[in-house]
DNA sequence: TGCGGCCGACCGACTGGTCGGTATGATTGA
DNA sequence: TCAATCATACCGACCAGTCGGTCGGCCGCA
């Protein structure tokens, strides 16, 4: 059944989330998913396979979400990155200040990145031309792709930095630095002030 | 004696480097540098102790390098994040373009704090004094440090991207992105375009 | 009665860490 | 002066526990 998997595959985001990636361990998953071990494995016969699913699963909800903002917004430039940032930071839209931090699709799919490359650096191939399909799409789409990539690469270096707690999670310098990012992608490359 | 233990440091690096963090354990860093388990248990008491010592050493190395470039610089605007980016990509002040790539401290820092996550996430708080400092350090320094600290996310998103081999190591679009984050460096918040 | 989904005891490899020991060289003391 | 003593640097067999993965079997349903 899709539904088990899919719990699984939350479990073990959850792991990672309150545990950290090292303690990732399939009866820890399987533990926190309420199977038994032999569940866990009837439907991914190995932690390769699991950390693969993981990877598949939280890729794809990210890109649908991406391609479902991107319909509804009515500015072409940046379009892709936008909807990147709003997804990561949902209270950017809503047009408050405050982040209660459920976690973000965004923020998914990074531990499950960063799971992958401690597993199997092998696992994170897929990636690649999922990468280099996303890459080109924003060639297609805007003026200066350079530019919203570059604001991409800081949107990651972010969750970087709020994975090892570098940046203190309520810091307003945190929120200036997203709306400056948010301003970022609606006027390349002449930018920095608030929109 | 301390060489001995820039050794042991140095070859768990190496390990992490060539077969990723998940297959950093006692026994492949002591094979690496030559010596018995008990002889890294002799200067590095636990696991822990050692990613510790990998954060101080590479870090402290990372911020002296940082300094002296600082201290040579002759433009005061976005001179620390400028350090950075010659120290991660060494040929940009040679002005060539190609990128033999020899590690630099830069991605030595990054392993060894994406390392420190796996292993046991305590291990990383001494490093939010020194990024607040950083940060501190940066507001007094330049009249725009936020448009600084984003350049800096970027380049720590490069990091990322560059770990999980989802930009080509070769890719000329990575050399026009750092010589646009160069050119960042120089001209905030007003920027884009080739220096 | 057969069968597929699931269970959980079990396995061997490996992990972080301990410990008794050795080699070397400096310090002491009669 | 030269043993006896101590400190340091290092060794590697060993231990208890954990890991990913296997497998024989149970159970509900057809």
């Amino acid at each position: 059944m899709a539904a088990s998997r899919d719990l699984l595959l939350n479990s073990a985001l959850q792991v990672v989330t309150h545990d950290g990636f090292g303690a990732m361990t399939l009866d820890a998953v399987a533990k926190a998913a309420g199977v038994s071990k032999g569940g866990l494995i009837h439907y991914f016969p190995s932690k390769d396979a699991l950390v693969s699913g993981m990877l598949d699963f939280y890729g794809e909800q990210l890109e649908r979400e991406i391609e479902q903002r991107i319909a509804v917004d009515p500015l072409p430039t940046g379009r892709r990155v936008r909807a990147m940032l709003h997804i990561a930071f949902p209270w950017l839209e809503a047009g408050e200040a405050a982040q209660p931090a459920e976690q973000s699709d965004v923020i998914r799919m990074f531990l499950a990145m960063i799971t992958a490359a401690g597993v199997n650096r092998e696992l994170l191939a897929p990636l690649r031309s999922r990468a280099r399909k996303m890459i080109a799409r924003m060639f297609n789409d805007d003026a200066d792709a350079e530019w919203q990539l570059m604001t991409w690469l800081a949107i990651d270096g972010m969750m970087l930095w709020q994975f090892l707690g570098l940046l203190p999670p309520a810091d307003p310098l945190q929120e200036r630095l997203i709306r400056r990012l948010h301003a970022m992608t609606k006027m390349p490359p002449v930018c920095g002030e608030e929109a």
